[in-house]
DNA sequence: TTTGTCTATATGTCTGACAAACTGACATCC
DNA sequence: GGATGTCAGTTTGTCAGACATATAGACAAA
């Protein structure tokens, strides 16, 4: 009923209006910003307000900064990709079909090409991963964070920012659904198997068959979920 | 052979620190850090410094900053740490070749998909937009929108909207690139019968054909790509 | 052409100060 | 007693002004 006030820090709307700035195409990549004191006039703010928005805006990845360079808007960002597809929030029943689609397609390409380039730090990584599943089962936690780290760690090994992002974000918009699907009884137990058996197929380098372990390990969840919707109804 | 020195930032350092603690498990999710100003001694950097660090942690998702309450550490942000810490910010330049292998994927898949979707309307659409193109041959125009264009068409045909959407955010920021490439002579002429040929494909449901003719294409592209950077060295 | 030097510029950093907001305790009124 | 003011302490948010430092560009010298 009643909406949730709150004060807008300056730095946060110094960001955001530069990100719709960029999104409207009235700031172009690769173009220069003013200064940060210029910038800071023409907002009617401080420069520490401008840096901190800048800072955000830096790690976001859509600005760089350099020294006597001025700050620059990147030609080439993942939050300009997914800004885009992000946007719709609401997921109709058939957008999230659509989202648990391209989500197959890119964790099958990520593995495929992950077993390709995974070395030893990578697979160090995802051998952490399980770990850390196997001490969810054992503690009886749901397990979520662990399947994300275990998917993100895959995504990494591709080393390809692109798609490590693509995977993180639209992995993310689905947590809900997945943790549904892991409170499923004795499911978390076969999910780290499927786990196991994908790092497997990663550390000997066999292409083929991680695409086969993930293609079978998505169409489980694919399968719990259909069944898990048609009990609830509604996602 | 001679590793790239540059000065930097304290704040990077200070939100490296942060997070790498939160990494080693020295700083636990939902804990609370110490305030700025205490930060700042311990650190032996001035607030301002910490603040900014603060901000960037804060646009990663990894801590939450309250007026009073003081800076949080966000409990769901493991899958955050791990890419940011390990691959840190790529430049422009290889970003870019993650992104146009992330859209070789995509595409390869999005034409696959298609040519299994395609229904009447698709293909008619395609057919248009290789006719604009036949259309910016005559006039001797460069040829970049009708390659959107098509291409467009082309994730249409999957009926997901979220390959759509990938194709197009994707597709756009190459934009610039993909023109210099349609500049060289003839080149967009060759490309007027790839794209043909994919159609055809499409018309007749051969997904693999598909498939080999898109990745012949897009190699093509890439190949280009490659040429251009030779001689003129910087996008 | 390369190298050295100088200067202007923009970012990086620090200091000290005040404003604003939240917390908790205490006082006040019905 | 319980709801409502009031106040002080704490912490983040913001500001202004200063200096340090790295970089680019111009220009001179070898």
């Amino acid at each position: 009923m009643f909406q949730n006030v709150k004060s807008i820090r300056i730095s946060d709307q110094i960001a955001t209006q530069i990100r719709h700035l960029l999104l409207e195409g009235k700031l172009k990549p690769g173009e220069r910003l003013p200064t940060e004191s210029e910038l800071a006039e023409k907002f009617g703010a401080s420069r520490a307000s401008v840096r901190e928005a800048l800072s955000a805006l830096e790690s976001e990845g859509l600005v760089e900064r350099r020294k006597n360079g001025g700050t620059i808007l990147r030609r080439f960002s993942l939050n300009r990709v997914l800004s885009d597809v992000e946007f719709p929030r609401k997921l109709d029943r058939e957008l999230f079909f659509d989202l648990v689609e391209a989500r197959e397609m890119l964790e099958i390409q990520i593995v495929e090409l992950a077993s390709k380039r995974a070395d030893r730090i990578d697979l160090n990584r995802i051998e952490r991963a399980l770990e850390v599943m196997q001490e969810d089962i054992s503690m009886n936690r749901n397990g979520i964070e662990s399947d994300i780290l275990f998917h993100q760690c895959l995504a990494a090994a591709t080393k390809n920012q692109i798609l490590t992002g693509l995977s993180r974000s639209i992995g993310h918009m689905m947590q809900k659904t997945r943790a549904r699907t892991l409170e499923v009884p004795g499911r978390l137990d076969e999910c780290l198997q499927e786990h196991r058996a994908i790092y497997e197929a990663l550390a000997s380098h066999d292409a083929e068959l991680a695409r086969r372990l993930i293609k079978a390990h998505l169409a489980q969840v694919r399968l719990i979920m259909d069944e898990l919707d048609l009990e609830k109804g509604e996602p």
